[in-house]
DNA sequence: TTTATATTTAGCCTAAATGCTAAATATTCG
DNA sequence: CGAATATTTAGCATTTAGGCTAAATATAAA
């Protein structure tokens, strides 16, 4: 079981929780829009608020595997994991059938 | 601009969280499970908080559109609104292309 | 090896979310 | 009408999330 194991029966409450601020819904966006990839500061640049605010909220992504990030010299580099949006659909999978 | 236009701007924001807190998402499931309705009191004996906690998160996904409710004698019958859910779509036909 | 750049960690504070109990409301039934 | 049932509202307590500043870390450049 690598992916879809019991290890992650808990990838809903990652997921959701990651999704549920507009300022990591729009993080992702951004990386996925810039093309994939974005340094840190290039990401918390996008905001008004702090930078070390913006670490937290990369740290919940990261958290919920939505993010990965590789130092590159003195930066750091975040990288979506697109495919982890699948677990979305997943759960949204319970509602495509029809009732029953 | 009936169901998508600016009054809408905030589908996402709404929609996320209520999908943010497991007990919410558990209600939508149920719900569904059972055929699309069930009474305030059927809802709130899933859990072993209180009712009035329950209560409180139907309000939730209620402001999120994802349910509504009308009252029957004296039991209020919850209904899921499962065409609501394709805000999730939406929102993730945004990554769903290839990336640029 | 000192200095500058990029970024995170630590620790604090406030606001928002969640849960509880008690009281209120609405509807039905005797 | 008065009692019972079903459910919500009010108000309070606790936890968690999110924001800030200051200090620490890591790499690079001089």
């Amino acid at each position: 079981m690598p992916q879809h194991g019991r290890s992650d029966i808990d990838a809903y409450e990652a997921v959701f929780t990651a999704l549920a601020h507009p300022v990591r819904r729009r993080i992702l966006m951004t990386i996925n829009f810039e093309g994939g990839s974005m340094s840190a500061g290039k990401i918390a640049q996008m905001f008004k608020h702090s930078w070390p605010t913006t670490t937290r909220h990369l740290r919940v992504l990261e958290a919920a595997r939505l993010i990965r990030c590789k130092r590159d010299g003195r930066n750091q580099i975040y990288t979506i994991e697109k495919h982890r949006l699948e677990v979305l659909c997943d759960w949204l999978d319970w509602f495509a059938k029809p009732t029953g």
